[in-house]
DNA sequence: ACAAATCCCGAGTGTTTTAGTAAGATATCC
DNA sequence: GGATATCTTACTAAAACACTCGGGATTTGT
């Protein structure tokens, strides 16, 4: 479920850009120095933005990448998307065949994936890359919680690993 | 981004568990079986879940798994980070020192992190065993919540402290 | 025209993760 | 005691990941 480099990578980029827009191209050596990653490596990612029209890109010397479109038209999801492939997909186990889940009584991949899926996926085409280069207080109505208690809670059911 | 086998098979035996709440202890081979998936594969899956409390296990003849908690006390967002690991993890990459976001004048990373990982977080935290085992229009409320600032997903009598 | 900058593209590579299989040990019911 | 289960560890083929590298195409400045 966590982001691979490819999205994070690519996120990053792209709020680089958003950050820089109307300051003419941004070419990928500066991104990636200013962000520590690896140009070569970024300049593959940045293809399939490129390919699905979320940026542009100028060629020649004084080149670089601006955004495709406005900050606020572009999702991270879309993002997302294009970097890593559907989000958190669930697909029908038995096999392609749509009709399987009507035959397994227990079948519950089905709901699984009705029910978990959209909201996630809503989740980030809510968030723009706007949103992501705002100023903290206006991403309140996002998160919604100016009193929240932030408290870790003790229950630490994520470590198998260590002991 | 999306779920690997681990965090859909997972899901679905605690669906299935869910489904046969209260009916006596379920066997790996019965889930295996009717789910489709591999029953040495889903052993190990489950001993992380049960390791976090979300599971009982009973073992020898006629013995099988049941859930650890009430449905409605198990968050999706739980399983999927025992069985994947963080959700959404963004992490600096330019090193472990908290404090290099603040020498770079551009480093999103922090900003993408707090901004897009809470409210994926809290989506799939806001989703629990129990609304996966209702009927579909029980869940209208978690899909076509855009319309409705006021309804924010309160803690509904959650004690999420388990002995 | 030429060199530098930059995008573009595909191939190659070491490492890690995935998605299991397999086998044996332990515990419980009948 | 035997059948049924959970538990645990070890192993592995294949894929994905996270790059690196080399070269080609295009534009800018001189």
């Amino acid at each position: 479920m966590k982001l691979s480099t490819k999205g994070r990578y690519g996120l990053t980029a792209m709020v680089d850009l958003a950050l820089n827009a109307g300051e003419g191209p941004v070419s990928l050596r500066t991104i990636a120095e200013r962000q520590g990653l690896s140009e070569n490596y970024l300049e593959q990612l940045i293809s399939g933005l490129r390919n699905s029209g979320m940026v542009n890109s100028i060629r020649g010397a004084q080149g670089g990448y601006v955004l495709g479109k406005k900050a606020e038209d572009i999702r991270v999801g879309d993002i997302i998307r294009v970097l890593e492939g559907p989000i958190a997909a669930f697909e029908c186990e038995a096999n392609d065949d749509p009709e399987c889940c009507e035959k397994l009584d227990y079948c519950v991949t089905r709901t699984i994936r009705e029910k978990v899926r959209d909201p996630v996926e809503d989740v980030l085409d809510s968030i723009t890359l706007a949103d992501l280069v705002k100023d903290p207080q206006t991403m309140d109505s996002l998160t919604d919680d100016e009193d929240k208690p932030e408290n870790k809670p003790e229950d630490k059911a994520d470590d198998q690993k260590e002991a």
